[in-house]
DNA sequence: GATCATCTTTAGACTTAGTCTAAGTCCATG
DNA sequence: CATGGACTTAGACTAAGTCTAAAGATGATC
């Protein structure tokens, strides 16, 4: 917890105890969540934090590089506690999402799109589990 | 217009004014739209057509292979009219999606994930025209 | 051609994700 | 103690999308 408000402080945001526990949901959930998920999680340990809060508070972890939001599925944005880049694998018959290393996949002839300055790409798969 | 209801026809699709005038938009707009747009501009000539109608068309198109939903941004479904495979570069300045020819991105590595039998899979890059 | 089951459309209620707002709380500082 | 800034809150609001129940159109069959 202590971690917690010094990582906060070093990026700029005052830690309150709202925030806080929206950090500590972070970390100790499945690295894929949404808002809403979130808001009710935090909202069992901390019983009047407002939706608007949660998703300020979102929305500033991403505005500081902590999290990265990410549109993958219809209906929601999910949230990634994993900045570092990497590609995504959605289950067609679960919906959920898995991780691809950035290693596992090549990607070439980004380089060469013309008039476009690429700037982030990533490979989106769907697919399911094997048997 | 003979060979639009021919096309819903062969593709067991019952041809009402309703969804060809749906089919008749998304052949004459611009090749990503959204429900709310095909809505709003079916509407012009179709006035008393309900948005279920138009939800229920797009998903049935989508359904047959005609359409293809995409999830590219936050807040609505992109439709596209173009069915073939190919990737995706959005414009993070305007938003706009433009289309990457399959043949201009190599991908390698979708074959070996393990456990997992990769179904399709296309590259999302993120950028700005240049100057 | 009349009948009947089936398919389609409609208006509007409903749901869910997400934003906005105005008022209130909490500090820190002069 | 007054002021102001940053933060939180409840709830209104918006936008995308689904659902429902009733009405309307269609097609097959006799």
């Amino acid at each position: 917890m202590k971690n917690l408000m010094e990582t906060l402080r070093q990026h700029g945001i005052q830690p309150t105890p709202q925030r806080l526990e929206v950090a500590r949901y972070i970390l100790e959930c499945d690295r894929h969540f949404s808002a809403e998920q979130a808001l009710s999680i935090v909202l069992e340990r901390c019983p009047t934090i407002s939706r608007a809060t949660v998703y300020n508070t979102l929305n500033i972890l991403v505005e500081k590089g902590l999290v990265a939001a990410r549109v993958l599925t219809e209906g929601a944005v999910v949230f990634d506690s994993r900045v570092a880049r990497h590609h995504h694998l959605i289950d067609t018959e679960t919906g959920e999402i898995h991780d691809v290393d950035w290693g596992a996949l090549k990607v070439s002839g980004t380089r060469s799109l013309a008039d476009f300055e690429v700037q982030e790409y990533h490979v989106v798969l769907k697919g399911r589990k094997k048997q």
